[in-house]
RNA sequence: CGGGGUGUAGCGCAGUCCGGUAGCGCACCGCGUUUGGGACGCGGGGGUCGGCGGUUCGAGUCCGCCCGCCCCGACCA
């Protein structure tokens, strides 16, 4: 490609939207232009970038047996209805309607058409298992995008789809697309870790996130820097420290005016915040019962949810919901919460509306108690009187609940789950997933084969994603400098850059820089030929902000040396080699920078 | 959705407080010089100052409403 051609032109300076690296340096290298708050172009730079991504998610999808095929952007709404996603999913979820005034679904996740592929295609086991994927455009109305192609709302996604007839099966293409999917990001230059991750709101039995870790992450991970332990922080677990086993002393009232959080009054009353109990209100949503073909028109079903956690801990949303089954959780209102008969400041589980029955149905909200809260004994907790606070509150004499779970929230420095050693918190990027989803979608769309028994049975399904323009984002925030991209040769647009400067009697090196880069296009090998009048400078430094992994250079200069020079992008050195072997220099030069990624792809163990 | 910021030429910004003919750098076009790390000279083009409404003799500037974009949080199959 000659640049005085390309589509697109480099930027001096960065527009003033960008704040993360790979943001500005793809903004400003010509890679992308922004149309929309997370919506972009990409530019042909970027495209030849895009494509050699996809194609190695195509070759490690393949490879463990994948069959590539396409699904539609746009959906028919009843869809959606079947499984219900259509009333649960809020404003993230793109509508229109068509002419005739169908509703209509742009697709988020593809999940819906699957299982409604496989209800059609699916009849036998002997039709199982597959491997089924497709790269594919998604738009998800994000409330917030951010980080340039890090959080976007139109994005593509290479999603695959696993069918299998038994529970092994799917443990088998789950395990198959662990390792597949460390040979995609090290073979992109991306270095991530695996961690186990919420199931949400797609249910299921397990989950990974591919993590990049990066400050301009947006997801927190603890890690045990000791034993490995590494877990998104909705669901990382943690050794709580045990309380001191004391005789359960009588309750007591006391005067606490004007102590309305855990920190007050543990100061107020000078007690450590570990002999607090700290209640928090929220309003959970719980799925209604939606029959398959009979879309579901009642309304959210919401309960008041009174947890109960140690002063020093805090609740963790996803680990609160999960414990309820509930789809979503808002914090309750004021009125909310003396409607229950709690006075917020001073709330407790003790003497509320319906409490001493004992009659969980009955009772207008749900009781959830920290896995901690039982055997800590004697905490202070509201006295549901202005003012007031009970001393030695005991779970199991003064008030039950309907629910013990973990609802903490682990933190920096946190003991490890598995060796006590004291966790980190660090961020990351979600750039992959994979996704044990079971029956649930199956189920609802009636997705069965016959079984050598001749029994009817569900569809065994899980689901695998991984961004490429989120990859491609990545991989730019992990390799540049202060000068522009380092792209890892593998996914470069181009091979080499090649810089003519034609200096004062301009015909030699101009019928030179000509006649080397059709040679080298003749050889195979991708080239960006910067023959634009430009000054040395100009092209040196575009050269440098593109990020192409190896550079020649024609000039007087380098002739009157001997030859072109050739300057790895990565790497300072520069040295002259001969024109005539220029070529084979390249080949191999190029080579060594694959062996060199290559070298990084292996087995790794699925920790069990 | 809550909090903060911002919107003036393709990009970066000044001008707004204190109303009076819209500027600078880069980029772009033409001519000439220059050619190993973002050259120089001369000449040139490009603006509904985010939008609508109001105040005023007069609004980029003051007032009101709305919109876009960015950041933090909430949210995130």
């Amino acid at each position: 490609m000659r640049m005085s051609q390309l589509f697109g032109q480099t930027l001096r300076e960065a527009p003033s939207e960008a704040e993360i690296a790979s943001h500005q340096l793809l903004l400003r290298a010509g890679f992308i232009r922004q149309l929309a708050a997370g919506i972009f172009s990409y530019l042909p730079l970027a495209r030849r970038s895009l494509n050699k991504i996809e194609n190695i998610l195509r070759e490690e999808m393949d490879r463990i047996g994948g069959q590539e095929m396409t699904m539609p952007v746009v959906h028919p709404a009843e869809l959606w209805q079947e499984t219900g996603r259509w009333y649960r999913i809020d404003a993230e979820m793109g509508r229109f309607k068509d002419r005739n005034n169908r509703d209509m679904v742009l697709a988020m996740t593809h999940e819906e058409v699957v299982a409604d592929l496989v209800r059609r295609e699916v009849r036998s086991y002997r039709q199982l298992p597959r491997l089924i994927y497709h790269i594919q455009t998604k738009f998800r109305d994000d409330p917030r995008p951010r980080a340039g192609l890090i959080r976007v709302r139109e994005f593509t996604m290479k999603d695959s789809y696993s069918l299998d007839a038994d529970w092994d099966g799917l443990d088998q293409q789950y395990r198959q697309h662990y390792q597949a999917y460390y040979n995609i990001f090290q073979r992109c230059g991306l270095p991530v870790i695996a961690v186990k991750s919420d199931v949400g709101m797609m249910g299921g039995q397990m989950a990974h996130e591919f993590m990049y870790l990066t400050p301009a992450g947006e997801d927190t991970l603890l890690i045990c820097e000791n034993c490995g332990y590494a877990a998104n922080r909705q669901i990382a677990r943690f050794q709580k420290p045990a309380a001191k086993d004391e005789p359960a002393l009588p309750l007591e009232k006391v005067a606490t005016p004007g102590a309305k959080t855990i920190e007050e009054l543990a100061n107020f009353l000078n007690i450590p915040r570990e002999k607090t109990a700290k209640a928090v209100f929220v309003m959970a949503t719980f799925p209604t019962n939606t029959t398959p073909g009979k879309p579901s028109t009642a309304p959210k079903l919401e309960r008041f949810v009174f947890a109960i956690i140690r002063g020093d801990m805090d609740v963790n949303d996803t680990k609160l919901a999960n414990a309820l089954g509930a789809t979503a959780l808002r914090p309750a209102t004021e009125e909310e919460i003396r409607a229950i008969g709690a006075v917020p400041g001073y709330a407790s589980p003790i003497g509320l509306m319906g409490i001493n029955q004992n009659t969980a149905s009955t009772r207008p909200f749900v009781v959830v108690v920290d896995d901690l809260i039982p055997s800590s004994p004697n905490l202070v907790a509201g006295a549901n009187l202005e003012g007031y606070h009970l001393r030695n509150v005991n779970f199991g004499r003064d008030y039950t609940a309907e629910i013990t779970a973990d609802i903490a929230a682990a933190g920096e420095g946190d003991a490890c789950p598995n060796c006590a050693a004291s966790m980190r918190t660090v961020r990351g990027v979600e750039v992959g997933n994979i996704f044990k989803l079971g029956t649930n979608f199956s189920d609802a769309l009636g997705c069965t084969y016959t079984d050598p028994d001749g029994q009817e049975k569900p569809v065994i399904m899980g689901s695998y994603g991984i961004g490429s323009g989120r990859l491609l984002a990545c991989v730019a925030e992990q390799h540049h400098d202060e000068y522009g991209l380092k792209w890892p040769i593998t996914i470069a647009p181009y091979q080499v850059h090649l810089v003519a400067l034609l200096g004062r009697s301009s015909s030699d090196t101009d019928i030179l820089a000509n006649q080397l880069y059709s040679d080298l296009v003749d050889a195979g090998i991708e080239v960006l030929f910067d023959d634009r009048e430009e000054s040395p400078g100009v092209k040196f430094n575009d050269a440098d902000l593109i990020g192409i992994p190896l550079r020649l250079t024609v000039s007087e200069r380098a002739l009157k040396q001997g030859g072109v020079e050739v300057k790895r992008r990565d790497q300072a050195e520069r040295q002259i080699i001969l024109l005539t072997e220029t070529i084979t220099f390249v080949k191999t030069e190029i080579a060594k920078m694959e062996a060199e990624i290559n070298s990084l792809v292996k087995t790794i163990p699925y920790p069990d």
